[in-house]
DNA sequence: TGATGAATTGCAGAGTTCTTCAATTGATCA
DNA sequence: TGATCAATTGAAGAACTCTGCAATTCATCA
């Protein structure tokens, strides 16, 4: 404990929060929940580009969020740890929620546009 | 529901994480989660330029996140509903459990490193 | 060994985000 | 009204991120 350069924790969690920041490195973490997976695989379940695959793959290596293993000739990638899969559980509910309080928010600008209209 | 445009899960996951992926939109967040605030005490709070904040509120308005309320000279800003202040318990939860992750996975590469230059 | 397939890395250009300065808006009060 | 404080907006340059091409590594197998 107690290191040289310690990163305050609200940059900490902004970087964690920036690395989930990527349409492909939240696909992939939904697709590892599921299970261990090979990039051949994932590459056909994200229909994105080999190196851009890997790049992003890459980024949530860095981060310790998820693990490679090379067996043979192919690498298979599974989330970093149980809390991983946790976190992705907790995100995705309190996203949903989020997306439909979004909704509301929405009907209510919609309301709003409306009564400005007519008056 | 079923809008014109509908933009895919995965994409609205990862513009909400990147939303959230700035330090000082992480301690605004975490500093309202006690309770509104006034933009002067957010600006003591955090240290940073008037217009620096500002702008970072914005993005915040700007995701439906938080909300703002002119009272007389000074404005005053809360999270916008009460999931939010969840969301943000349960990303510190999970990071806390993350971040004691890393460290654990510091302390393996530490050990790897030491028997690698034992060799 | 060389040819092939799987995955990664290096890199350059395009695009996005951050910070800061200056200008602006809104409210208060002499 | 004009002076002042609070907060926001606009804009420009620096810094960072993303994509896709080319080159590379690593393993397999004829």
């Amino acid at each position: 404990m107690g290191s040289a350069m310690a990163v305050p924790l609200y940059q900490a969690k902004a970087e964690f929060f920036r690395m989930l920041g990527h349409p492909v490195r939240i696909r992939v973490l939904e697709l590892l929940g599921e299970g261990p997976k090979q990039v051949r695989e994932l590459l056909t379940d994200t229909g994105v580009e080999a190196s851009s695959l890997s790049q992003q793959l890459a980024v949530l290596r860095r981060a310790g969020i998820v693990a490679s293993a090379r067996e043979g000739s192919t690498v298979t990638y599974a989330l970093a740890g149980p809390d991983v899969a946790d976190l992705m559980l907790a995100a995705r509910r309190i996203l949903t929620e989020m997306l439909a309080g979004q909704v509301e928010l929405l009907d209510e600008l919609r309301e709003s546009a409306v009564s400005r209209a007519r008056s």
